[in-house]
DNA sequence: AACTATTGATAACC
DNA sequence: TGGTTATCAATAGTT
């Protein structure tokens, strides 16, 4: 429901996934508010952002419907032990720490570290998928070399066109391009071939790209 | 968004209320989980129906998210219980949670993903290590199958002898590797060439490593 | 439980 | 962050 389809999977780029984070968050209040007015239900609604801040809805209030969902569960417990609170969190330490600790072994792997102990199989999965990685990242930087190359082109063409202009001005109105290539005049920058400069701004941009290609081959093989 | 607008208010009609409120908490509990998804966000949603059924949604766990608002709110209302524990236990958990998420996102890039926002320079490191770490699989890989083709090697230069002593012993005291490879007595396994299979052995081993490589190879162009 | 006409939500853009 | 709009998705009413 937008200009276009997406897939339900975390937005990389961390600016949308704010946008949408905050659109999609008032979205969903309101709807929680709907369905509690609509259907006469009990609605609470605990929203976490990935920076941590808390959003909340609660068509009674949160209070209750947490005690009301306790009762249910049939454990309400540590919200008033403080014991129970200090156990609480000593556990959900314990599960971040093994989570880290799980997630640093793997990084140290793609890392090229740590291997000992890993199958055959293990490690082709994981030189898989280090390829793939690679491929990834050189797709990433070629489109970004690109994307500059075409930006300094484009000002290029400004700035010729800009030239041209000028060079009108102060020579007078003949049309230097097409007719006064060998008149005693001076031509302007980038203008001995009487076309716009982008062959010459393609080469010298297209060098360094050409150059990380080949250094990133050589270092492959 | 249905056949006719309709005024966001109590349905009198319970059986439409029903069907209403099934319809829309199956809606609801959709849009919580891909807001959960798509923006890294903690979700607990509660909804009791008007006849008091339980249904709940939670990215995490349910107690997890119920204890985090609680801390949230003692935070907000600066009644923080002065047990010390309770609030290291917190901090502690904070620090991992950071901990984890800036290791989540480096794997993320190792994994090539998430790249948006890198440099030039960066995606240069990023691929840099990844080759290195490439290698390193590699000659992990590769150490490891020599290692196997070596000690299958040895263990079939010992069947092997085990097989002469065998051989010896059923058929006399004749060194058939040398003299009677074209007596009527059959040749124990491996032996047809007279010598030990280490050549054999080796070739069926080298096998799927030659291939394994070349596969890569492939992958990487 | 299906089916759609319609409204509502929202992705992309500014 | 907030507004606009073209699209897609949810769903109200119907079968």
């Amino acid at each position: 429901m937008g200009r276009g389809k997406i897939v339900i999977e975390r937005i990389d780029n961390s600016t949308s996934r704010q946008v949408t984070f905050s659109k999609r968050r008032k979205g969903l209040i309101k709807k929680a508010k709907e369905l509690a007015i609509l259907c006469d239900a009990q609605v609470g609604l605990l929203i976490f952002s990935s920076t941590g801040k808390l959003y909340e809805y609660a068509s009674t209030s949160m209070k209750s419907i947490i005690e009301r969902y306790n009762a249910c569960k049939e454990e309400q417990h540590h919200q008033i032990n403080p014991e129970a609170e200090v156990k609480f969190w000593k556990r959900e330490a314990e599960i971040l720490r093994q989570q880290l600790q799980i997630l640093q072994e793997n990084h140290r792997q793609m890392m090229g570290e740590q291997l000992y102990g890993l199958s055959v199989r293990n490690l082709q999965d994981l030189e898989n998928q280090l390829e793939m990685s690679l491929q990834g990242v050189r797709m990433k930087k070629e489109q970004i070399l690109k994307d500059e190359i075409q930006e300094l082109n484009r000002k290029g063409n400004l700035i010729f066109q800009e030239n041209v202009e000028l060079y009108k001005k102060v020579y007078g109105t003949t049309d230097t391009a097409t007719t006064s290539r060998n008149a005693f005049v001076p031509l302007p920058f980038g203008m001995h071939a009487g076309g716009p400069p982008q062959e010459l701004v393609q080469l010298q941009l297209c060098q360094p790209e050409q150059e990380a290609y080949e250094t990133s081959d050589t270092a492959t093989k």
